[in-house]
DNA sequence: ACGCTAATTAGCATTTTTGCAAATTAAATT
DNA sequence: AATTTAATTTGCAAAAATGCTAATTAGCGT
């Protein structure tokens, strides 16, 4: 998680998330979005990857990279838990244990 | 704001962050919680306030720092519109209009 | 096995960030 | 005005991030 912010902090790997949010994509379609060359756009997914902020799953012949929400969350509490109000313990959406 | 999350992709930054939650201080105050140099830190200092993270205000012959608490309320709820749910869209704490 | 498509990894040059010591500024006090 | 305390700014070297082209890997269908 500690690299989380290092990982947010470039503007392609911000938008690469922000494209995600619309939906699971390879990196051949992320890198139309893109002025950046293809092994670009790879290195900043593989950045992306190593701080947890997106899943990669191979189907067949492609690579399908989205979001990872809990990790995401968790940088988002941890910006509210600096500011002395965290929006709730209870994460939306989570199921019941 | 957008390079809220370049200020935030350090660790000696986010720590002068975290350690300012128990309020104000001052640069020399800070420096002796870490094992780098006086000037390491004013530039760190330098970083998070032009990325409006702190704010800095003189009292006398000191400068004071302290956290701008909505500009990180907005980096985290901008992570939280990435996953799709915001904590809540009336800030707590907010005075009614 | 061969070629094709999808994508990553390697190697390298350029740019940016980091962090120090030394010099400088600013306010307060003598 | 000189001194002291608090802190920043400058100049520079070392480290890290960025992004390219070329080379390589991986799966799938002949």
């Amino acid at each position: 998680m500690s690299n989380a912010f290092k990982a947010l902090s470039h503007p392609t790997r911000r938008e690469i998330l922000n494209l995600l949010k619309s939906g699971p994509k390879t990196s051949g379609d992320l890198t139309e979005a893109f002025q950046v060359s293809w092994p670009t756009i790879s290195n900043h997914l593989n950045t992306l990857k190593d701080a947890e902020l997106v899943n990669a799953d191979r189907e067949g012949t492609s690579i399908v990279y989205s979001l990872n929400a809990s990790v995401l969350e968790e940088v988002a509490l941890g910006l509210f838990d600096l500011i002395g109000h965290a929006p709730s313990t209870q994460k939306r959406g989570a199921k019941p244990s």
